[in-house]
DNA sequence: ACTTTTTAATTGACGCGTCATCTATTGTCG
DNA sequence: CGACAATAGATGACGCGTCAATTAAAAAGT
């Protein structure tokens, strides 16, 4: 099964093929999203934010005025709590967020996006969005919903 | 072009699913591969080696007896120098790589895998395909083609 | 030959993910 | 009620990616 040479593999300046096509794939998927992560991170660099917390500002922007606990924005983003903490101190410090101890549980953080979070994303999101029609924009439109469909089959499996 | 997402749906509840098709590609693409490497570092946890270290070495034993400098594995990776430089700081303290500056050009560095690396890989391989086979393993083959061809239309926009 | 530029690599600093551990609160049950 | 488990977060430590700045050596320019 000696496939023959994929331009990933040429990217990598790899010497012998894959082993598998399946191989290829994931290798692919990893790297694609490196890819993207990097431009988007290029992106937000002049807002002087991160893309994980882009993504934390849109979640607390979601959750409105009621606000969320500390740990329902990681389950969101599918991170350890540990991370979240931190990462919402540096928001907090920014001014994009506030943090209050919730009376009924004091146990729990509520976090709510501030007025100055808000303004942000508005800057932020129509750039964004234009940038990400750009980064898939090579692929048609039913290309990109096959692709969508391919990936949600993959991560499926994912009770490995 | 707002997709079939319910207006109203997208009033009551201010998360709005994707703005484009070509949005949910791309989270979709960042998704899996955050899943995929989640797995892999399981897999490779008990080894005491991470996916990156995993990858350098196995780039150390394409390179066989000649070695390869610093930056050149810093490239197959597409990872900056910085990050290289002390991910093999923390491979030759584990006696898995060999560092020796180039007496023909003293800038560099080569770096060759040890014996105890080669064997290290030796085990681990074997298991890694098999996984990554099950982790992909949702998709036919001609699937995982198609998945790839279309990965790689996304990478090539990415001069960006 | 001597200065300037370029290249290879390192170091410091910061953000992030993750593990293990810790504290504070709440809940449960005898 | 009082001990004990469960839950929400926080903290410390480590690996990794990335930026900016630095050192050392080679190449280029004059």
């Amino acid at each position: 099964m000696a496939r023959q040479t994929s331009r990933l593999q040429t990217e990598l300046k790899q010497t012998r093929p894959f082993q598998s096509i399946y191989q290829e794939a994931t290798l692919s998927v990893m790297k694609t999203a490196d890819l993207l992560r990097r431009q988007l991170t290029r992106q937000l660099e002049p807002h002087e934010i991160t893309p994980q917390q882009y993504n934390v500002l849109r979640i607390l922007r979601g959750a409105g005025k009621a606000g969320l606990p500390t740990l329902s924005i990681g389950e969101r983003l599918i991170e350890e709590t540990p991370g979240m903490t931190r990462l919402l101190d540096r928001l907090e410090f920014k001014g994009l967020v506030r943090r209050v101890r919730c009376e009924q549980d004091r146990r729990q953080v509520l976090c709510y996006i501030t007025d100055g979070g808000e303004s942000l994303l508005a800057a932020v999101d129509p750039i964004l969005a234009a940038d990400t029609k750009e980064m898939a924009g090579a692929l048609t439109g039913a290309e990109a919903e096959s692709l969508v469909v391919l990936l949600e089959k993959m991560r499926e499996q994912g009770t490995l």
